[in-house]
DNA sequence: ACGGATCGAACA
DNA sequence: TTGTTCGAT
């Protein structure tokens, strides 16, 4: 029913809000005596004074800058208050900042969509209630409007003088674009809103007002702390024109420094320079548009509703002679670990009546024996069963393994560097479902406790079914959950049945994105053959090299190829396609069940392709591989 | 190999 | 679907 916005101009209201040096607010918060004087959140104290993670507006002055040490942000300013981020069961305890932002999220969340992007940021989508405002109470005199507002930034403003004077005018132009006004009528709310925040939770925060998330997040530094800048579109053209690249949200790594040094690229505007093809060839499909869009300003990427994490990870490095040795000391910290976890995530089922469903393992390690110490342990991860023992038993079950494979046959002495847990794919309970009545009378927190404890037999954590049937909700749509499985291998191929299954799932979940390009096509058997791959070269270096395929030495099989050229061989044996390369005629070919679901995707994947980056993937697992 | 602890997303 | 890499804060 609800069709997105063609939203090829720009008319949605996108505010993005970032709290000032946030870390140091919280703590000022703890200690007002701390108020106005340069500050900074140092963690771990011991190590040169500890690293800085936030520094206070007062200390930057001095040139305090983060990732300081202690030590170094006192002597440019010797003045300076460093406080410790607590510690709890041996490693930096976050916490009290996690809370902190989510004060401030549930008051941002109250007037439009809110995205969570971060700890201390929020994205939202004003579009409804600045057109209500235009509607019902637009901005005409300058009494009625907030004063907080009128001391916004307003980009592309004839500047010089008198700036409060033009900016007031600009608010209450009668002759002014539909558009500003949106812009006018979001900004009176944000500022609104971010006087609410203060008055609530004493924090103050920054803000960028403009028509889409890129735009707005890079007016929100602009200007800080405790202000606002507007981006009308007007203004688009000559900021990006002088806009250093890196300085673009997501080209400030390796894509950044190869616009730079293989295109010549200084600023986003230089790329206007290359047209959308040539962009393409080089860094891919979806992100060659995606560059082409940015240097216009152009960019589709929803906000999304969610205003909680979708994730809860927690870690700890373990530096040069720190570095573990003996699996008594990885059982040890993996259990500090797992308390953790355990407790936020029991903390995010009360609070929020959520269930995780996966864990996972990532580590560090070396070979004390070898001259080259690489490093590259496997990540593991198994369905999450909740409560500290059952956390702790199976993370070390996922170390364990991995370990194993880390070794190799030859067991040589290994040192772990870095440790690190996370529980993820987090679902919301619904209220009111046959599932709940399954657990009635039972808080949800016992209900789970007493799944995990009816003793599930002691194997290798590996399918869920047990889990997925005791905890997973009923749908509310249609679509199947897995709450952990593991990737179908081509010889345990699945019945035909469930890769139907498998491909309506998937292609319901991508939809739901509204934004797609790539059809991936899975043959199901077949892995000797190699296929030519016109996918563009690399630009990543970690990418180069590991591109094994460059030539032809067999057809694809007939009926799969023709649907369209192949963008790309991936190494799952699964062919992807653009939508706009696929051959229509040929779709009638599919199986009848397939082709509603190719048809629906290629519709919405033309939609909204050329507005976000990124892709969705269209999984096909055929049955044969003459389907 | 002292720039740590977390997160989200694209990719293979 | 799992596991890896990138980029961010
Ligand atoms: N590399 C980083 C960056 C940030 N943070 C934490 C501490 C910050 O306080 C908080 C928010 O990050 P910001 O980038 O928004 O920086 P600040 O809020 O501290 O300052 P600013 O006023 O520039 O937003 O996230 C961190 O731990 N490590
Ligand atoms: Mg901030
Ligand atoms: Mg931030």
């Amino acid at each position: 029913m609800p069709i997105p916005r063609p939203d090829l101009q720009g008319d949605r209201v996108i505010a993005h809000v970032d709290m000032d040096c946030f870390y140091v607010q919280v703590e000022q918060r703890k200690q007002p005596k701390l108020r106005g004087l340069p500050t900074a959140v140092v963690q771990y104290n011991d190590w040169k004074g500890g690293a800085l993670i936030a520094v206070s507006y007062e200390a930057r002055k001095f040139g305090v800058k983060r990732s300081m040490r202690g030590a170094e942000a006192e002597m440019v300013c010797p003045n300076i208050q460093l406080v410790q981020v607590p510690v709890a069961r041996g490693k930096a305890d976050l916490n009290a900042y996690r809370s902190a932002g989510s004060e401030v999220v549930s008051i941002l969340s109250t007037k439009g969509r809110c995205e969570r992007a971060s700890i201390d940021e929020v994205y939202l989508d004003l579009t409804d209630a600045a057109e209500s405002m235009l509607l019902e109470t637009p901005p005409e005199a300058l009494e009625d409007i907030d004063e907080e507002a009128l001391k916004s930034h307003v980009l592309g403003l004839s500047g010089d003088e008198d700036r409060e004077k033009n900016v007031q005018r600009w608010f209450i132009r009668s002759d002014a674009i539909h558009q500003d006004k949106l812009l006018a009528c979001g900004a009176i709310i944000v500022a609104h809103l971010r006087g609410e925040v203060l008055k609530e939770t004493e924090f103050t925060c920054s803000a960028g007002i403009a028509h889409n998330k890129m735009l707005a997040k890079l007016a929100s530094g602009m200007h800080k702390p405790a202000q606002q800048t507007i981006v009308p579109s007007s203004a688009v053209k000559d900021l990006l024109a002088s806009l250093p690249v890196k300085k673009m949200k997501q080209l400030g790594g390796k894509l950044g420094s190869s616009l730079q040094n293989d295109l010549g690229v200084n600023t986003v505007g230089d790329l206007l320079k290359f047209s959308e093809e040539k962009l393409q060839e080089r860094y891919g499909f979806n992100t060659g548009t995606w560059l082409w869009n940015i240097a216009r300003g152009i960019s589709g990427d929803e906000v999304k509703g969610r205003v909680l994490p979708k994730s809860h990870g927690c870690g700890k490095t373990f530096p040069g002679p720190r570095a573990l040795k003996t699996a008594a000391a990885v059982e040890s910290w993996l259990n500090q670990l797992c308390e953790e976890l355990s407790e936020r995530i029991q903390l995010d089922m009360d609070q929020n009546k959520r269930v995780a469903h996966t864990l996972t393992l990532h580590a560090r390690a070396f070979k004390s024996s070898d001259v080259e110490p690489h490093k590259k342990f496997p990540s593991k991860s198994c369905p999450l069963r909740y409560g500290i023992n059952k956390i702790q038993e199976d993370a070390k079950k996922l170390f364990d393994t991995g370990l194993r494979e880390f070794l190799g046959s030859h067991s040589n002495a290994w040192r772990v560097t870095s440790l690190a847990i996370s529980a993820g794919k987090i679902l919301d309970t619904p209220r009111t479902s046959s599932i709940s009545r399954f657990f009635q009378g039972k808080s949800l927190s016992s209900a789970i406790s007493d799944a995990s404890n009816d003793d599930i037999q002691d194997d290798a954590p590996s399918s869920s079914i047990g889990c997925k049937e005791n905890i997973v909700p009923e749908s509310d749509n249609d679509e199947e959950v897995f709450a952990h499985g593991k990737y179908v291998k081509e010889d345990d191929a699945p019945s035909k049945d469930r890769k139907i299954d498998v491909l309506c799932t998937q292609s319901r979940k991508q939809k739901d994105k509204g934004n797609g390009s790539i059809l991936k096509f899975f043959s199901g058997t077949n892995t000797s053959t190699k296929h030519a791959s016109n996918a563009p070269s690399s630009w990543s270096e970690s990418h180069k090299g590991q591109d094994q395929r460059d030539h032809q030495e067999e057809c694809l099989v007939d009926g799969h190829s023709r649907l369209g050229k192949i963008s790309n061989q991936q190494r799952d044996d699964s062919w992807n396609f653009n939508a706009e390369d696929i051959d229509p005629s040929v779709i009638d070919e599919l199986p009848q069940e397939i082709q509603r679901e190719v048809r629906g995707w290629i519709c919405s994947s033309k939609r909204a392709k050329t507005t976000k980056r990124g892709s969705s993937i269209f999984h096909y697992f055929s049955t044969d591989d003459n389907a």
